[in-house]
DNA sequence: AGTATATAGTTACCATGGTAACTATATTGT
DNA sequence: ACAATATAGTTACCATGGTAACTATATACT
């Protein structure tokens, strides 16, 4: 993400979106506005995250299997679906959590066509470590 | 970007952000609902963009320029001023800008180093057609 | 003048997002 | 049973984000 440094709400909205919906440009503007503090947020998990050997995506995969109830396990399938994510995008991100040794995968014994992910000590530990952290930026207003 | 689907406000903030900060999940909960409303309008401008042979940031690009009082140019690095983005992603969305017939690109005559970039009529044509769609986007909250 | 430093932009490389098309396996429906 | 369809995951390819290191030019400082 990146985003525009100085708040295009003085010159652009007044210059654009007056002409287009009069009378609604500070709705346009709130929403720019908030699309520029969630761009610095996202920035500032993404970096976190960063110097943890994480992403954002990376980060998701671990704690939706780490949240899960009654189980330890998740199908990549399952995954798929609670995270807004395409499939080839999360079938890559598996494979390099699986090679950083933050994820088991293994082929169910029911179904050969799907794969068992489970968190191993590394990524139990490394989540630990990194969620006070993650819930400190969040609590901060992003300026 | 991606999000989660499901809202983690209520097994996730409850079972972690609890435990580390007690009594503030609330503001943890908002910012992530924040954010996911803003992922969820971020991908509908993006659909919009890519629908027009652009994205984000050549969509900004255009806009800079355009919106620039007194002068119907930018230099290169005025641009990186104004975005904030990398130098070679922004080197590159002006070389396939200017491949595109959206950007005219020229050197400087006092500084051999710098870009002089302008609109062209097309982009100036395509900036006019998809500014209402693009503030009708943002004018509608995410859901 | 001539060296050192700063600035403008590019190249090379990598991470992460997407879609389309593919393989393999399960399920459905006759 | 077996053909048709659905589901799970992968491969191939492309767009867009980043940093580090590079070239070229301009500016600053003896």
């Amino acid at each position: 993400m990146f985003f525009l440094k100085e708040l295009p709400t003085q010159s652009m909205i007044k210059q654009y979106s007056e002409a287009y919906f009069p009378g609604q440009t500070e709705e346009v503007a709130n929403q720019l506005q908030g699309l520029r503090e969630f761009s610095i947020l996202l920035r500032k998990l993404e970096d976190y995250f960063a110097s943890h050997n994480l992403s954002q995506l990376r980060f998701l995969v671990l704690m939706v299997i780490d949240r899960e109830p009654e189980r330890n396990y998740l199908y990549a399938h399952e995954i798929a679906e609670r995270l807004d994510v395409s499939k080839p995008v999360l079938s890559r991100a598996i494979k390099t959590l699986a090679k950083d040794s933050l994820l088991t995968s293994k082929k169910d014994n029911q179904d050969a066509r799907a794969l068992v992910l489970s968190l191993t000590p590394s990524s139990k530990t490394l989540l630990k470590s990194i969620l006070p952290g993650y819930f400190q930026i969040l609590k901060n207003k992003p300026t």
